[in-house]
DNA sequence: TCTGTTAATCGTAATATTGCAATAAACAAA
DNA sequence: TTTGTTTATTGCAATATTACGATTAACAGA
């Protein structure tokens, strides 16, 4: 059906597949990967970095933007894009707790 | 499309959204988080356990599977799956760190 | 105001994902 | 061998995602 039955789920399992669900394309990776490197907010040039068509780059911004992990500033004709630090150290925690749970017992069952 | 241009992108950005991909339905965190506190590999009560089909659970164990995250054993008529710790102790790494990047800049710029 | 630049949005095509009923396969026990 | 139990596979239908051309919106400068 292409549509997740989200309510059987608690809010934290559905709020860890949207987070990776995010990071689940190429292209939204490094754009972030770019973003962290580039501090120095930028905005269009994401473009030209990773090849893909305007419109196709402004839509996987727009889904960054909605999850809270990036900010977009308008500076005159050009946006000015950057991480949201607070919004990406609370996702940090979320996915690392997930990523870091622990077997009680060490050994494989099988 | 649908279709994502993988090939213009690194190894280790397209391991990422791979790893990311998997994560991205509550369905799989949930069989994960099951597995991790269940450590007596558990077979198809997670059919039960989770409410979803059982082909659909089939299905989301199999891309689990996929990816190396679990291993399944035949037991009679029935299978036991659990987690395949040295590679999710792999994933983890690929992914903590890729959390874990900062910016040289402690300061937000938009 | 007109022109150029940049980014968002709309519309659409191609592909992927999710979910399940029906079925098959594999096995244990009678 | 037959019967029941468990899991995988097949074949769909419904929805989501990805990508981009065309267009629009918003603005700066001439």
């Amino acid at each position: 059906m292409g549509l997740a039955k989200t309510e059987m789920f608690t809010d934290l399992q559905n709020e860890i597949a949207l987070f990776a669900k995010v990071f689940g394309h190429p292209a939204r990776v490094s754009i972030l990967q770019h973003l962290f490197k580039i501090n120095t907010c930028v905005c269009g040039d994401l473009v030209e970095e990773i090849g893909l068509a305007q419109p196709t780059i402004s839509q996987h911004l727009k889904e960054l933007k909605h999850l809270g992990l990036i900010k977009g500033n308008v500076e005159g004709t050009s946006v000015c894009y950057c991480i949201n630090q607070d919004n990406w150290k609370a996702m940090k925690k979320v996915m690392t707790e997930f990523l870091n749970q622990d077997l009680t017992q060490k050994q494989d069952c099988c």
